[in-house]
RNA sequence: UGGGUUAUUGUGUAAAGGUAGCACUACAGAUUUUGAUUCUGUCUGUCUAGGUUCGAAUCCUAGUAACCCAACCA
């Protein structure tokens, strides 16, 4: 019935349960802990989560899986709400495992009751010595046996302070010679006296992870709870943990995390980048979080398509970053405004054109006719790129060279006469000719040329610093390599330029704005930018095929 | 050496016993006032070995490889 569809796994289950009538409809959750900023990866679950509820006419619960105060922080929280909502998904509701505390603590006391939990007043290494390893059974602490009254008691001590961290834990009583490690008796609660984000200082005692996160979501009557690979032997435990506390049946299940070639994607490594000053903040462009993506100039939609187009399944994957910058291009390339900059320039004297003048060209901002036009100021004197002018004409060659014509784009076809050098062999200026009856739209002159360059008036031009990100790392998979991942930066991932020639329409830019420096990428004004000074970024580079011709030789 | 999960082209992902498809990448060509875009085309794949079947990526058997699990992290 589903053949044209190529649902994914996920997909397939909820359809299933859906038309087997468990659910009359689904309810998911996006569950960050708010430790870090979202990244990529992060994407892949929220496009998911909140893609699923949207497709199959659910809702998304946004929660926040808050049970370890001394690494969270509403720092987080706040970037984590804004970075969802930016790539334009909305929760129905905001929750965070927080607001279960005082009903997780009766669970506790349930299972308590139930002979399913004990207090232990072992050390950690003590109870990590207990647990035995994955091929030896682990063996049971002397304080399995202690009696109900007792565990009730020493567990509201546990909640009334009565105890320093780590005095005692308490754990569920499942099975020491457990295959699966995580149910060799569990730590449920531990005692923390931390300051918490949210809740103060109204409790000392902490649930786990496994105690929290499963009874959230039969709280919320989530019915597929979604997680990574790395979660599966919790299944079991969360199974359990909801079967003996009989509460609403939420179902885990698991897909394979989002990995990318030439970066990190573990909030450790993120985290260490930023505390160790490799990068400049979370919102580095060039790091993987969303904020990251966001400030180099990615777009909401961009990010979507990429999670749409790299599917759900349960294998490891590293998926090429040209996916996403293809997703990235096939956007901008729609949206983007044409515009013209010179990022390394060098002057062109029209030497037949009428000193001083100045004429305003037309120009059209973009493929698409509804972005409109411009009028740009062109005089005698240019400023081109470097790049586009060879003393010597390579094979192939169809841009400016000694005797060549080329078309400046929206204006004229120029003819190069001749050439200035400095002592050192830098070209200084390029003299050239401009052929009157070939203005843009309007040309009569019958010649056609191969090469059409960028220019900005000299006159007219304004100044911006430009900065050109590269990809952090040299290795595809810095994570897999030998030694640590730091050995494999690249050192030469941030190229300012701090006097780029932008044309003068571009000084009205918004931080919204995206536009193609013509021949020269798609670029964004930055957030450090000034009335006084303007900072852009390069989101990302065009296609180049004559750098490939180059490197064929 | 215990338990769990996964193997389809360079990358990712479809095919639920019946033509191995799609996208990205790469390569070639056409168009182009962006060496961009657009358009056309080309290349490479079912982990291995057996078996069942008219027919196997799919089912069975035995291997192999990768990843995860021994935090009072999530």
């Amino acid at each position: 019935m589903s053949e044209e569809k190529n649902l994914n796994f996920i997909e397939e289950i909820v359809e299933t349960d859906l038309n087997e009538g468990k659910y009359k409809s689904i309810i998911t959750r996006f569950p960050p802990e708010p430790n870090g900023y979202l990244h990529i990866g992060h994407s892949k679950s929220i496009c998911l989560n909140f893609g699923l509820a949207k497709k199959y006419g659910g809702s998304t619960n946004l929660r926040f899986d808050d049970t370890n105060p001394v690494t969270e922080d509403t720092e987080y929280v706040e970037s984590i709400k804004d970075d969802i909502k930016w790539l334009g998904f909305e929760w129905s509701n905001e929750f965070y495992a927080s607001d279960y505390f005082d009903t997780l603590f009766e669970y506790a006391v349930t299972l308590i009751n139930k002979g399913l939990a004990y207090v232990d007043d072992s050390t950690s290494e003590e109870i990590a010595t207990l647990k035995g390893t994955p091929t030896e059974p682990g063996k049971d602490s002397i304080y399995r046996s202690r009696s109900i009254e007792e565990n009730i008691l020493l567990f509201n001590e546990m909640k009334d302070g009565k105890y320093k961290d780590g005095e005692k834990v308490l754990r569920a009583k499942i099975d020491m010679a457990h295959t699966n490690m995580l149910m060799r008796d569990p730590i449920m609660y531990r005692i923390k006296h931390a300051h918490h984000h949210r809740t103060g200082d109204k409790w000392c005692i902490y649930p786990m992870y496994d105690f929290a996160h499963g009874q959230s979501d039969s709280i919320e009557n989530i019915t597929h709870s979604i997680c990574t690979l790395e979660f599966i032997p919790h299944r079991e435990l969360y199974d359990w943990l909801i079967e003996k506390l009989n509460i609403f049946p939420s179902h885990q299940y698991e897909f394979a995390r989002l990995n990318m070639t030439y970066t990190v994607m573990s909030k450790r490594k993120l985290l260490q980048l930023v505390n160790e000053g490799h990068v400049s903040g979370w919102d580095d462009p060039r790091m993987p979080t969303i904020s990251g993506f966001r400030r180099k100039g990615y777009t909401p939609l961009s990010i979507r398509n990429f999670c749409d187009k790299i599917g759900v399944a349960k294998r490891e994957n590293l998926i090429d970053l040209s996916l996403l910058e293809f997703c990235l291009r096939e956007d901008l390339n729609m949206t983007a405004k044409r515009v013209m900059a010179v990022l390394d320039p060098v002057k062109l004297i029209i030497t037949n054109y009428e000193e001083g003048k100045t004429e305003m060209l037309t120009s059209e901002n973009g493929p698409d006719e509804s972005l409109g036009h411009r009028s740009i100021p062109f005089g005698k004197e240019l400023w081109i790129e470097r790049e586009d002018f060879m003393e010597e004409a390579a094979k192939k060659w169809f841009r400016l060279a000694p005797g060549a014509l080329v078309r400046l784009k929206s204006a004229y076809i120029v003819k190069c006469e001749s050439f200035e050098k400095d002592s050192d062999g830098n070209i200084t200026a390029i003299h050239c000719t401009y052929i009157p009856e070939s203005k843009s739209g309007q040309d009569t002159s019958g010649i056609s040329v191969k090469g059409t360059i960028h220019w900005v008036s000299v006159k007219h031009a304004a100044t911006a610093e430009v900065r050109l990100y590269d990809r952090l790392f040299k290795s595809e998979n810095p994570a897999a390599e030998e030694g640590d991942f730091k050995e494999y930066m690249n050192l030469d991932s941030l190229h300012i330029i701090n006097n780029a020639y932008i044309e003068p329409s571009l000084t009205t830019a918004n931080l919204e704005d995206r536009f193609q420096f013509i021949r020269k990428g798609y670029f964004c004004l930055d957030k450090d930018s000034t009335t006084e000074k303007l900072v852009f970024n390069r989101t990302v580079t065009l296609k180049d095929a004559w750098s490939k011709e180059v490197k064929k030789g």
